[in-house]
DNA sequence: GTTAGTGGTTCATTATTTGATCCGTGTTAA
DNA sequence: TTAACACGGATCAAATAATGAACCACTAAC
């Protein structure tokens, strides 16, 4: 049911390992028949979600979504003055950062902004969905967001992704108790190995938690003389963008970041 | 004849002005029954594109169009810092700069870098179709871009927006002229009373304009002391975003723009 | 020259979309 | 208070559009 849904589904094939996607290939990712494949790329070619690149024949997302991107800053206006915000604390920290926003029931990647300091940096997909019990964001989101995601937690087996992932519901509550404290949540390598994750929620005006800001590091460069730097750099973002989105932080939340 | 692509279509009713439509507005504007209206809005909501106000029961565009334009990002490495090379630019000049991309026939505008010096500044609508006739942007593009545009120009009856606006196909073609000559061109309120624009164009690797690079001034602070550097500026981006689209200025293209 | 991959087309069958009409609600004006 | 109206949304028979197996043409590899 729904045709055009199924025609926008294609997209979700694309990623940063694959930007490009031909005919034969979005076939075998969708399951779909050819032919209705090669429709409902037609249909998003016309309107430019799409475009095919003529020597290859394989698609790419196409210009209409910087249309949209551009409509959507208009009616959310966050956004544009967050990836600012987002841009100036990147050159504070030298470490990449990223948004993502809690949307239906999973935590979205919306921003990404790419450290330019150093080679060895966290690159960042925009088109993923971030795991609630891996990421730093997800245990932040948890903690901070609205109380279906704890009270799902225990109905859904958890994904293990490395050996350091929660995956105990219980256990995972107990860490959440700790975020509710200190304000942030950490992750070293619990969603993949070598990459250690810091995040702060950003809260709406009902002071629920509506998305989160965070710093991606490296683990040849995660260390405690650098900690303090980027705890009161989350800090500061945390409030901001939080302003920035017209929320408001609960009263009951720390005024800094402590180890 | 494409259920996905009408869906899809619901979109192009969002603009500047009309950024959250409510479903009988939708049904107004597309001239399609309500019913149909809503399952297309409910296609784009699921899918993001969409998310309704739960409040006011209207629509705005969803956060999948963000995710979207990362992913495009990705694929056409160009805009992003082309982005930051026009901030750079509105620091210079201190005016409103936009990018536009020729998609299919139409110049499309693909990226609005808003002043923030002036309050009274020339606000541009990211959704926009340029008129190829009325905008520093359309001649330029006439002039460097493809040739099936000065074709196709006697065919169609030109819209007439304003007493300057030119809709002579003879006139047009000799603006056409100088303009390939001087390598930029201006439009004096010939599409919106009171806004001064000048453009230049942005070339593909086939030395053929892919887009254009336009400066838009209110009447106000449009003076001949100014004209210099808005050129400078303008040949500079004009020759930095050919780069970085990776493409080729034509060696008859002027090292500098003179008014 | 064969094979296996690719992108793309055809057309009868099938299932989905469509729109006139209806419903309940909130707002406005008499 | 009542009446009229516009709104978002739901229903269901009729009409239209989507579907997929088979097929074609082309390219690259062996």
């Amino acid at each position: 049911m729904g045709t055009a849904l199924n025609a926008l589904k294609m997209l979700n094939y694309f990623s940063n390992a694959r930007p490009e996607i031909g005919l034969s290939q979005f076939a075998r990712l969708s399951g779909l028949n050819k032919a209705t494949a090669l429709r409902h790329l037609r249909a998003l070619e016309e309107y430019g979600l799409i475009e095919q690149n003529p020597m290859t024949r394989s698609y790419a997302v196409g210009p209409a979504a910087l249309r949209l991107a551009a409509l959507r800053q208009i009616a959310r206006p966050g956004i544009e003055s967050a990836r600012q915000r987002m841009q100036v604390a990147m050159q504070d920290v030298g470490e990449s950062l990223h948004l993502s926003l809690l949307e239906k029931d999973s935590l979205q990647t919306a921003l990404v902004v790419e450290t330019n300091r150093h080679s060895v940096r966290v690159s960042l997909d925009p088109s993923e969905v971030l795991p609630i019990n891996a990421t730093a964001s997800g245990l932040c989101m948890l903690s901070f967001g609205p109380s279906f995601l704890l009270e799902r937690l225990g109905q859904e087996e958890q994904t293990r992704y490395t050996d350091a992932t929660l995956t105990d519901p219980a256990e995972i509550k107990e860490r959440v108790a700790t975020i509710n404290q200190t304000g942030w949540a950490n992750s070293n390598g619990s969603y993949e190995n070598g990459v250690y994750g810091y995040a702060a929620p950003i809260f709406g005006i009902d002071q629920v938690a509506l998305g989160t800001i965070a710093i991606a590091v490296p683990e040849g460069r995660a260390s405690d003389e650098s900690l303090p730097e980027i705890l009161t750099t989350l800090h500061a973002l945390s409030t901001d963008l939080t302003a920035s989105f017209g929320g408001q932080l609960p009263d009951t939340f720390p005024t800094e970041f402590h180890p």
